[in-house]
DNA sequence: TTAGCTTTTAACAATAATTGTTAACTAATA
DNA sequence: TATTAGTTAACAATTATTGTTAAAAGCTAA
């Protein structure tokens, strides 16, 4: 993700105006190497910025993810998150018990798609899912959360 | 997952019922790489049970998973899909155009939790998802539809 | 500094996928 | 055939996310 700085530049060079609520959410991402879903954003932007709504939060992460300068993931546990990381190519770990998900900058060569048997799919981007147990929950006496949100549980 | 006589069996012995809706949902699965979700699932068994309840499907399919014999893909299509492919590992490749599912069964020798950096994370399990495009969306005239459900398109 | 135009907010509504609930009914199995 | 489990319909509820509206606020270029 471009910095807060750069896209400050980006936006007013685009007619789009660089506002406290888009500059903190912004801060809030860059670095930010928790993936963190729009609902802990929000949270930890309130902080800062107490009148700050959910629904722009959301408004300003679509609009980095439109700029490719985000990217929103899938990982099943329950919500979205948020990825700055855009540049690098990397996979990720995801804590089956309390939805904690970390980078993993291993190279993995053969992981590329195979020249046969894809029967024409053409292949654009391969993600690697890591899940398993973070060291806090393995030491942890099983009291934390589950990655799954409440209604899901089974 | 075990065939539809085999969980007949299972069914019996532990004092569960065989139903038409139950066997229906089976063997729909049995055999099917197609990675169908509820909603697919349910338009089938209509077709052979016309009075068969998405609600019915829905509890199959969890039951199903809660026995291990299926287990339900996050992969960013919208809705969770289904795979009765429990035994052998295998990886997937997701259309981004119309959201079909194909596994994939090569062999990614190294795609194995790295050792080091993992500062404690303790690996379970890893998938690999490739993302593209399948042949008949590559040959299609872009006509077909877009991954995401109609009220998450951008 | 100000006018104009973009954003934000609040306050809801809506959507999509999934599960919960209830009661009446149906059907599998011993 | 009696018992018990399962199904259905008909809703309600939940979670994550987006749509909508109008009013208010606040950037920014000039
Ligand atoms: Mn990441
Ligand atoms: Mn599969
Ligand atoms: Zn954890
Ligand atoms: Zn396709």
């Amino acid at each position: 993700m471009k910095t807060a700085v750069e896209l400050t530049q980006l936006f007013r060079n685009t007619g789009r105006k660089v506002t406290a609520q888009r500059l903190c959410v912004w801060r809030l991402l860059e670095g930010n190497t928790s993936h963190p879903s729009a609902e802990v954003l929000f949270e930890e932007a309130r902080r800062e910025l107490e009148t700050i709504s959910l629904r722009t939060v959301y408004q300003v992460l679509r609009e980095l993810e439109e700029l490719g300068e985000c990217m929103s993931l899938d990982l099943g546990t329950g919500a979205s998150r948020f990825d700055p990381n855009v540049d690098a190519a990397h996979h990720h770990l995801v804590c089956t018990a309390c939805g904690k998900v970390r980078d993993l900058y291993a190279d993995f060569p053969s992981v590329e798609a195979p020249k046969t048997g894809l029967d024409g799919f053409q292949v654009g981007s391969a993600e690697i899912v890591f899940r398993g147990t973070c060291a806090e929950c393995k030491s942890s006496t099983g009291l934390n959360g589950s990655i799954r949100p409440k209604a899901l549980v089974s």
